[in-house]
DNA sequence: TCGGCTTACACATTTGAATTGG
DNA sequence: ACCAATTCAAATGTGTAAGCCG
């Protein structure tokens, strides 16, 4: 029996890597200056490297980012996940939370063993459409909902040394998916009827490389068969017979051989055999039984995984493996929601300065951060922009610690500063906040509930302008110290967690505004990772007026 | 009227405490 | 007293279907 014990979700010992395994990786051009230097061939180096730096800062810094683009991460029963895909793969979404299935898994090499990551995992619309399920097959039904406000989904096992990662499988199965706007566990926030796309975020998260250092470095990759559109009950029967046929809690709907328990069940209770809704979609599957799947998820794979620089003298666009490309007659999707990123911080005079380097008890930004939240991004620019996916919630991660208190007498991390904030916290609801407080009359989104604390109420953050206006040193943060008390409070010898807490039962910590770190590990993913992918990030960029500082130092 | 959503339900799995035996 | 294996009940995950809602 696979159980989550000790090592939380990487609980399965990983079988050794086959077709189940799709490989992405990161590795490029940008490595050729150092492609003697194979990542995993010296993991001391590296490891000293980034512990305890014995030459130059260059010679860390470049040791650190040969190692952040060399890893590779394979998807974890690709096959099946294919097998959705080409059906056209949907998931639940309910008010109190859906898993995903198939589950996210992936198996991580390539990294360097000594080093500590983040592994976290957002879910972004992989288009600006609505759709329907009609004559069995998915169709656009209009434009899109505003979206919900992007949460982050962090590893609870985060942060963890390289080895830990590669040592199993990383398992993601316990996110979970809802369609309340106003959901207080952190669960990504989804609009029924769109496509998303998820995306691991592998951050390297150093004790002494911290967000906001000028060594950070992180990479994206996106596994375009794990492309889903979010339902609230399911469209496709056939989607549904592969969840049944998989899910070992939906072993309870497969029929046996001779003849289908649960059939004869609700028989025996004279209920109807099968719904309108299932003899519907079987009446049009028999239909067109003939016709070639349609699955309106295939369109993602025209995306281009691309890998680009920050500085913009690498950019390699490669197209999605052939087998991935569309099969359907599924409108176009933009390429801008499938990609692969891998990034990089040369600069040394760059400093990230993030928002959360402002403490969430400021007030509010000035007049002139605000209008670059003024109006709701359009699609290109959600997907771009650090108001649209600025939050970060880290549920498991959180829900594990205890507060802020019983971290700090377990933590082991006492050389760092006592977090402002428990990460045992609520989503971040702050990027929502300013964005809604901008344009309340046309999203659709309620007021928060009265429990939010007035800190979840702080105004938008500081825009990235200002905050590179800010001096570097004691500001800096540490995403690390955050999770790693999260963590150690899972992990360590007091980790007898009560599991009412992980079970979802609100607990009085979990209700805590959220950490302006996480909120800034969170803004410093988008802000990087948008920040070069499309043109409509240059319009982005030229708006916010703040490349300069970024890129330029 | 209809499509989408919520909820209760039954069943299966997971989890951890309690029990048992060495 | 200690430890490992087993048992068991509660919690949780799952799809279904009825009913609600706009």
């Amino acid at each position: 029996m696979l159980q989550d014990k000790g090592l939380s979700e990487s609980e399965e010992a990983f079988r050794a890597p086959g077709p189940a395994l799709g490989e992405v990786s990161a590795t490029n051009a940008a490595n050729a200056a150092n492609a003697s230097e194979p990542a995993l061939a010296a993991p001391g180096l590296s490891g000293a490297a980034i512990g305890s730096p014995p030459g130059p800062v260059a010679d860390v810094a470049a040791a650190a980012e040969q190692t952040i683009e060399n890893i590779k991460v394979g998807l974890h029963e690709k096959e099946l996940w294919k097998k959705f895909h080409e059906a056209g793969t949907e998931m639940i979404i309910t008010k109190a939370g859906r898993r995903m299935f198939p589950s996210y898994k992936v198996k991580v090499t390539g990294m360097n063993p000594k080093t500590k990551y983040i592994l976290l995992i957002d879910i972004v619309p992989a288009d600006d459409h609505r759709y329907k399920f009609c004559d069995n097959k998915w169709m656009v039904a209009g434009k899109a909902e505003p979206a919900m406000p992007g949460r982050l989904y962090v590893h609870p096992d985060s942060p963890a040394t390289g080895a830990h990662w590669m040592r199993q499988l990383v398992s993601f199965q316990k996110l979970k998916l809802t369609n309340n706007h106003l959901d207080p566990f952190g669960h990504i926030i989804l609009n029924s009827m769109h496509k998303y796309q998820p995306r691991l975020h592998i951050v390297k998260a150093d004790e002494n490389n911290a967000f906001g250092s000028k060594n950070t470095a992180f990479c994206t990759h996106v596994f375009p068969e794990t492309s889903f559109i979010s339902v609230t009950s399911y469209q496709n029967h056939k989607i549904t017979q592969l969840k049944i046929e998989n899910n070992p809690f939906a072993k309870g709907f497969r029929g046996s051989d001779d003849s289908d328990l649960r059939v004869a069940r609700l028989q025996s209770k004279e209920y109807p055999v099968i719904s309108k809704s299932i003899m519907r979609q079987r009446l049009v599957s028999s239909q067109l039984s003939a016709k070639p799947d349609v699955s309106p998820l295939h369109g993602a794979h025209q995306a281009l995984q691309h890998y680009q620089y920050e500085n913009g003298a690498h950019m390699q666009f490669a197209a999605a493996e052939p087998q991935d490309l569309p099969l359907n007659t599924f409108p176009p999707q933009r390429d801008s929601s499938l990609f692969y990123h891998c990034l990089k911080r040369r600069d040394g005079a760059r400093h990230l300065d993030f928002p959360c380097k402002r403490s969430y008890l400021e007030a509010p930004s000035s007049v002139g951060d605000d209008h670059y939240f003024r109006s709701p991004p359009p699609y290109d620019q959600q997907m771009l922009s650090p108001s649209y996916c600025s939050e970060v919630a880290p549920r498991e991660a959180c829900m594990y610690s205890g507060s802020g208190s019983e971290i700090a007498g377990v933590s082991g991390v006492d050389d760092l500063p006592p977090p402002p904030l428990s990460c045992n916290m609520w989503t971040s609801v702050s990027p929502y906040t300013s964005y809604s407080v901008q344009t309340m009359e046309t999203v659709p989104y309620q007021p928060f509930p009265t429990h939010f604390t007035a800190t979840t109420m702080m105004p938008r953050l500081p825009t990235i302008s200002t905050q590179s206006s800010q001096p570097p040193g004691n500001t800096h943060f540490s995403v690390y110290s955050q999770l790693s008390q999260c963590q150690v409070r899972e992990r360590g010898p007091t980790a007898s967690f009560p599991r009412e807490r992980e079970r979802g039962l609100p607990a009085v910590c979990e209700r805590k505004p959220p950490s302006p770190h996480l909120n800034a590990a969170n803004e410093f993913l988008y802000s990087q990772s948008f920040s070069l992918t499309r043109e409509s990030s240059l319009q982005y960029h030229s708006g916010m007026g703040a490349v300069e500082n970024w890129t330029d130092g």
